[in-house]
DNA sequence: ACAGCGATGACAGTGACTGACATAAAGGTG
DNA sequence: CACCTTTATGTCAGTCACTGTCATCGCTGT
């Protein structure tokens, strides 16, 4: 196996997610993605469906990560325990040699609404694949739904807080930390 | 004051849900929904800021409701009752009366993607804003987005609920009970 | 009558995205 | 080695969303 070489659809990721940092989502041409990546806008579109997907490509083992989390649980946690337990095992995912990476694709998304839109798609798809796999474990409806949508948004919080400038603690302490003020929420007032 | 005539902005709303329903979204192009309110393609670009967004159009009177609630909760409530209180009181933004209309919206919305994105960008702009109103309250983070996010969950429910075919019960009585689902979720493991 | 203003139309242009077809390189088969 | 098939890419034309600019039309107050 000789030197590795990157092919046509890791070299258009890397260059639009450049060019979309430098310049901006909006002033970026697929044209300028595509000249850079040294291809046609043709084959751009032959790889990724539209100008957005091309960030968001390769978060498919990521995302099973999750749905094996889940299938993974212990049997006898409670659907939150479940999802806890899914979230916390797909942060082995993001380890520091991948902040730097997350920091700046985050950044041109929190610039770009379009971007936003997409995330916000993709993270209500894997609420709902996360959900069907509770579904599998014998979780009934609201409770697979609302246990799922709560993990995510635990992680969102936390990988927020991953990313901010300066964060230098692990995703996985995040998410625990967050778990917990997450149970805390429906605890009795304090009187 | 003479009949009520229907301005530009309410004929291109109509028209466009109308369409959309029709022909489905992609299909129907703006040119068409301009003609069908007899106005041009530019003139409905003076009204809306894109194709997607004339069917999201007038919200922004609901979501005031969900701050407002927030404000007017009870000063010794939890977050989540907070929310709660929030979410219940907006309800009446949606009697028996609308129901028919949220159906023909919802179910255009759910067939396409494109909306699908525009709707969860409009949901999260709202459980930000509902975050924003508790900070005011003096709930700190992540409670507040914590909280706010499993409001907008627990409506998004119940509302799936409440426009399912053959739904009769009113958009209140389903977020109390998906409410306190929610509640139970949290609750220690049943041993 | 006229000046100003708000709503609309007309028109040209850019850029995302698609379908159809051509070409070229790589690999297997006789 | 000639031949065929497959796979990746380029080329080209076309549609449609969306924008900037300028013209026009009708209303309103003076």
């Amino acid at each position: 196996m000789v030197r590795w070489e990157p092919g046509a659809r890791e070299r258009l990721q890397e260059a639009a997610l450049d060019l979309y940092a430098t310049k901006g989502f909006e002033e970026t041409t697929v044209v300028e993605i595509a000249q850079a990546a040294g291809l046609t806008e043709r084959t751009f579109f032959r790889y990724f469906a539209d100008k957005r997907e091309v960030i968001f490509a390769g978060q498919e083992l990521f995302q099973k990560a999750f749905i094996d989390g889940v299938a993974g649980a212990p049997k006898d946690a409670t659907p939150l325990e479940t999802v806890a337990s899914a979230v916390i095992s797909a942060a082995d995912f993001f380890g520091d040699d991948r902040r730097a990476y997350s920091r700046q694709r985050s950044t041109v998304i929190s610039a770009t609404p379009e971007l936003q839109e997409r995330e916000l798609l993709k993270m209500a798809a894997l609420a709902t694949a996360i959900a069907a796999a509770l579904d599998e474990r014998g979780v009934t409806e609201p409770a697979a739904t609302l246990s799922a949508e709560s993990g995510v948004t635990v992680f969102r919080l936390a990988f927020g807080q991953w990313i901010a400038p300066g964060s230098t603690r692990s995703l996985i302490d995040l998410e625990r930390e967050i778990f917990a003020e997450l149970g805390a929420l429906s605890a009795p007032t304090k009187s």
